[in-house]
DNA sequence: TCAAAAGTGTTCGTATTACACCCATGA
DNA sequence: TCATGGGTGTAATACGAACACTTTTGA
């Protein structure tokens, strides 16, 4: 490598993710209780540094499949934070990203291994540095990513009522959506496939199962730009 | 500073702006033609180190201050690129920002001085590294930010015509817009005054000169989250 | 006089919203 | 039997899209 940067300063780059998933009706957050200097024993989002022949990218899907193996998670990436003294032990520019992941199907046992557990949205515990912040963001992503486009693929099972999806899409957005027009809306994206079986658990008359229909990737609640 | 981290690598961290302008019907970007290697002669975004005592926003508001002699310039990250080998010369890690200015306020010489051209968003040069990446990511964030809200005070000159406006839209999505919709939308945003005073050296018959209305926050293109 | 933009109005179809209402069934 | 969610229907309204039409005026 050359030398035509160096009166430059180097810093320490890593990635943080936010990890959401869906349990009981309760948007989730997958949280690290920090075995390591500094803020040892705080909560923190899971993350780590970007090793010489990584992307951000690539080492975060390192360790989120480190953390729950799984591969082939939705991941994005929501932005880079470089306050110089968000950390409070080193300069660290941390690029965050964002995943879903469905609880039901992640490693459970890894995630305790780790020091990981699962909170719910409506109450975090107080989270080290900037990762607040991170999580704030990384929700505002989510919302516009479910404005456009039906998420629960990501977050739900196989199989699903509406009214389990209807419960994810008001916890994501926090506010309380109509039962018959969520239906509609729903059902008019043409990407929902009806089951010939229902689920009996919660409610007495029972509601069917639904499932993605592969490769419908219509958008939903459309934003074709038209003004 | 501790040594927690030091098993870990230190990369290079920059910052590279995509800024936007406005001209004659024409959305444009700001390029730079390089100085320096790697890249010595190509055309490439306008960018920097980040200080040891500076975040990104601040570093990318110091070098649009450098290029454009302009403070209080809308600003806004877009992400950061960190493929190993995206620099020629050495690891760096970029940050991307995009800007909105007004080409008629700009300190031209001082962009003439630094060896950049304001170049149509039509016809780009080649860029440098993954340059032509970080405009299309800016493109998107803008068009996002345009539907979201009327956007036009950070690109437009203080009065201008509904025809000018609507040709910056058309420049940003990169469509036609029916002249009539367009006024009837625009104006029920509340957020445009009218002044007593014409244009008229864009057409016959002359055309008022609208403003944007001091503290008027209202998003147009509404994006209220009803399902 | 005519082209080009300014500015206004109308029509039509669809999406959104706020409901009302009946169904099924286990506790 | 009754509370709870399942599922369907409707009416009022808002909005977008297409487009017709009049006005103004310099070349």
């Amino acid at each position: 490598m050359g030398d035509k940067y160096n009166r430059h300063s180097k810093y320490f780059v890593a990635v943080d993710c936010v990890i959401f998933g869906y349990e009981d009706g309760d948007l989730k957050l997958l949280l690290y209780h920090r075995g390591f200097e500094p803020a040892k024993g705080k909560w923190s989002l899971m993350g780590g540094f970007v090793g010489e022949e990584e992307s951000s990218d690539t080492a975060a899907r390192r360790i989120l499949h480190n953390i729950t193996g799984l591969d082939d998670i939705f991941l994005e990436q929501v932005q880079a934070f470089s306050e110089p003294k968000r950390d409070s032990e080193d300069r660290v520019v941390s690029i965050t990203y964002y995943a879903l992941i469905r609880i039901d199907q992640h490693n459970s046992d890894k995630v305790r291994e780790n020091g990981a557990h699962w909170w719910s949205m409506k109450s975090l515990p107080h989270l080290v540095f900037d990762h607040q912040e991170m999580v704030m963001k990384a929700l505002e992503k989510l919302q516009v990513k479910a404005e456009m486009e039906l998420v629960g693929s990501e977050l739900l099972p196989d199989k699903f009522t509406l009214l389990q999806l209807r419960r994810l899409y008001e916890a994501i957005f926090q506010i309380e959506l109509d039962t018959g027009n969520f239906r509609k809306k729903v059902l008019s994206l043409k990407v929902l496939q009806r089951l010939d079986e229902k689920n009996t658990t919660e409610s007495r008359r029972g509601a069917y199962y639904f499932k993605f229909i592969e490769g419908a990737k219509a958008r939903p609640f459309d934003r074709i730009v038209k003004i």
